[in-house]
DNA sequence: CGGTTTCCTAGTATTAGGAAACCGGTGCTATACT
């Protein structure tokens, strides 16, 4: 038995790889820099877990969001080990001090891209042996680099200065453009890329135009009182995520709601009850969905036109994890397209505001604290034309983006055909439920999905009576 | 930009109709204050 299968299920409990994973591991051994795209629930966290243990030096995992790194640091406590960390503002600020004073004793470091720009930390990690450098959901810095989080652009100058290490990029989602992003960011050098099909055979598209927002609400109302979860209905606003939850749980639904204004607190305890199957539905924004473990989603119900094609993957892509009929079903109008540039340029900083930006007396001008620490980004880097010129690209690209989708659904071509071109795959296989192009049956497939559902339900019964009762 | 809600007015019945106001996603960290 060689090293790497010996370790899987050593440390790891499993008997073999699954579809390139052992081919990922051998190559960033070998010292190359990675770029993964695979589904989420096909075992990323593996990839950078398993090489650790034959690398000299310690990991470090870069992530967007806080619960995404408690998550992992839990994961890796459970299956024993103990040297690994988040440093974040979540860790108390004496724990802080103490963890960078000792870095070296870690094997897994998680942290956040704008923590890799506080100066104590890096003065350590620049004494510190470093293995490989992770980028999780790497996505986000085509996404949220340009004008939400900037330090995901930042992360660059970080790697420069770290003697460019080796970086592995984890993603379930990437287009051509976005992989370039990705690579440029983290200044790969020749990466070993690894992409999976995004295709999940199991989830029937369905695409509803209706006349107005009530009919949306009607449609939701009806689905989800005669329907099976576990599901996620996605909506724009967080009223609206409030509202349809009330409504639903008015008829017995057992529903929560979820979006960003929410304490931390209450947003992990809805998303653990949903995981553990104590809520069959959560109504949220795009806030939800990032890191979440639950296999059998079932339903994924949009009441708006989302802002691209990638997050409209990423969103579906929660669903059927487990291989079984699920069905994704998009309700729009034919002014969603306008609402949802609107929403998506609402804190995007136009030229007046760059023009402020450049001024000598700006800093005693007001502006929202995402443009002010954008502009103060680019400020940096380009004059006050060239800034005004990208941002009125990234504009044009945002409408853009908007437009494919309602592109998509608006002519005649296979809605899954089109997902898939859209990152420069094939599809391969067409399944019998397909989508609403490919005249959909929602019939047969909510009866199979009930079907499925309820075979799947009396074999855990079963299994948990024998437990109780050993024959 | 578009929808929904609130407000105003006319003019007397309590309400119709139209104008105006309001509202709309994503997260990190540092710091001050409870």
């Amino acid at each position: 038995m060689n090293k790497l299968n010996e370790i899987l299920q050593k440390k790891f409990g499993h008997a073999s790889f699954r579809d390139g994973q052992q081919e990922i591991i051998e190559q960033m051994i070998d010292g190359k820099d990675v770029i993964a795209i695979l589904p989420t629930g096909m075992g990323k966290s593996l990839l950078y877990q398993l090489p650790a243990y034959l690398m000299e030096g310690t990991v470090i995992i870069v992530s967007p969001l806080l619960s995404l790194m408690q998550d992992q640091v839990e994961q890796l406590k459970i299956i024993g080990e103990k040297r690994v960390i988040a440093i974040n503002s979540f860790l108390p600020f004496q724990e802080r001090e103490l963890a960078i004073r000792h870095l070296a004793d870690f094997k897994f470091i998680f942290t956040s891209p704008e923590m890799l720009q506080n100066e104590q930390f890096n003065r350590a990690l620049k004494n510190l042996s470093i293995a490989y450098v992770v980028a999780d959901e790497a996505h986000c810095i085509s996404q949220w680099g340009f004008d939400f989080r900037p330090d995901y652009l930042r992360i660059s100058n970080w790697l420069h200065s770290l003697n460019d290490v080796n970086v592995l990029a984890l993603t379930a989602t990437a287009t051509k453009d976005v992989v370039e992003d990705i690579k440029n960011t983290l200044r790969m050098n020749n990466p070993f890329e690894y992409i999976h099909s995004l295709d999940r055979a199991a989830i029937a598209y369905e695409m509803v135009e209706v006349e107005n927002q009530q009919e949306k609400m009607n449609w939701i109302l009806g689905r989800v009182t005669s329907t099976e979860g576990p599901g996620i209905i996605y909506t724009q606003s967080r009223k609206k995520t409030e509202v349809y939850a009330a409504m639903l749980r008015e008829q017995g639904i057992s529903i929560a709601y979820y979006h960003a204004k929410m304490e931390q607190s209450d947003r992990i305890l809805i998303q653990q009850q949903f995981q553990q199957g104590q809520l069959d539905w959560i109504c949220a924004t795009n806030a939800f969905g990032m890191g979440i473990h639950k296999d059998n989603i079932g339903q994924i119900i949009h009441d708006h036109i989302p802002s691209s094609v990638a997050g409209y993957m990423q969103e579906v892509g929660r669903a059927a994890r487990d291989g079984k009929q699920a069905i994704a079903s998009l309700l729009y109008t034919s002014t969603d397209v306008e609402h949802t540039f609107y929403v998506a340029m609402q804190d995007f900083p136009e030229e007046q505001d760059i023009h402020i930006a450049y001024q000598p007396e700006y800093a005693e001008v007001e502006q929202a604290e995402t443009t002010t620490r954008i502009l103060a980004y680019w400020k940096e880097r380009l004059n006050e034309q060239e800034t005004i010129q990208l941002f009125k690209q990234i504009k044009q690209k945002k409408w853009q983006d908007i437009q494919s989708f309602y592109s998509m659904i608006q002519n005649d071509t296979c809605i899954r055909r089109q997902l898939l071109h859209y990152f420069d795959q094939t599809l391969l296989e067409k399944p019998a439920h397909c989508c609403s192009k490919c005249r959909l049956d929602v019939t047969s497939v909510l009866r199979k999905r009930k079907d499925e559902k309820n075979n799947q339900d009396r074999l855990n019964w079963k299994n948990r009576l024998n437990i109780l009762l050993p024959s």
